[in-house]
DNA sequence: CGACCGATCGTCT
DNA sequence: GACGATCGGTCGA
């Protein structure tokens, strides 16, 4: 079980880092409680360049700032006024790239999990979906710059076999007009944690080795 | 199935 | 004052 450096995070190529985050282990400990999930989904979100990053065209303000700090860090967000959405940022200071966490699969602490999402008994919703994900591991905005190879947030590679990777465009961000069909999701094909959508079924979603 | 819609509030203009 | 890197429910075919 290997904590992920800030060597893993600083590299200058967030797409391969999302693809490479597929499967690792992300866990939090917050206030003492320990909980943790295998990540099943991301999308990357490419600096300056990319319409559909925050960052677009250099854009900074109060909320985005930490994309704009060195890799390794969490950067995390309200959306639509009730989903704490938590990404990864890679990169060095002043290249604001991010990798959206958008799916995981459940590991440790599954009760408090269940509590966080206000339900009785597993259910495959809990950690599907960005907002449902952050919800699970308990992130909160004032978690918003953690290192990611802290005592509060981690990510591991655990050597866990991911059989398959698929790609396909990012969801719901078709204000980013060309940019919004860059191949920049990433997910384990038919995971119960994936995001129902009809990019997961498309021939878009390209299968890459792995 | 797919389309649509309401919830709800931090953030930016 | 408007708008989301969402979610879960409903409605109709």
């Amino acid at each position: 079980m290997q904590l992920l450096h800030r060597e893993f995070y600083q590299r200058n190529n967030v797409v391969q880092i999302a693809q490479e985050l597929i499967g690792k282990l992300l866990i939090t400990k917050f206030d003492g409680v320990i909980t943790s999930g295998r990540i099943v989904e991301t999308e990357a979100y490419a600096g300056k360049t990319d319409k559909a990053s925050h960052a677009y065209n250099g854009r900074r303000t109060n909320r985005n700032t930490m994309m704009y700090y060195d890799g390794g860090v969490s950067y995390i967000y309200i959306c639509y006024g009730m989903h704490t959405l938590f990404n990864v940022v890679t990169n060095t200071s002043d290249v604001p790239d991010a990798v959206l966490i958008r799916g995981i699969e459940p590991m440790d602490g599954l009760t408090i999990m269940l509590e966080r999402c206000k339900k009785s008994t597993p259910h495959p919703t809990i950690g599907r979906g960005p907002g449902n994900s952050g919800k699970a591991l308990g992130f909160h905005l004032y978690h918003n710059g953690l290192p990611l190879s802290g005592k509060e947030i981690g990510i591991y590679d655990d050597a866990f076999p991911v059989k398959s990777i698929h790609s396909s465009k990012r969801i719901g961000v078709d204000y980013a007009g060309d940019d919004a069909n860059l191949p920049y999701r990433f997910f384990i094909p038919g995971h119960l944690q994936v995001t129902q959508h009809a990019n997961n079924k498309s021939a878009k979603a390209a299968a890459l080795t792995v």
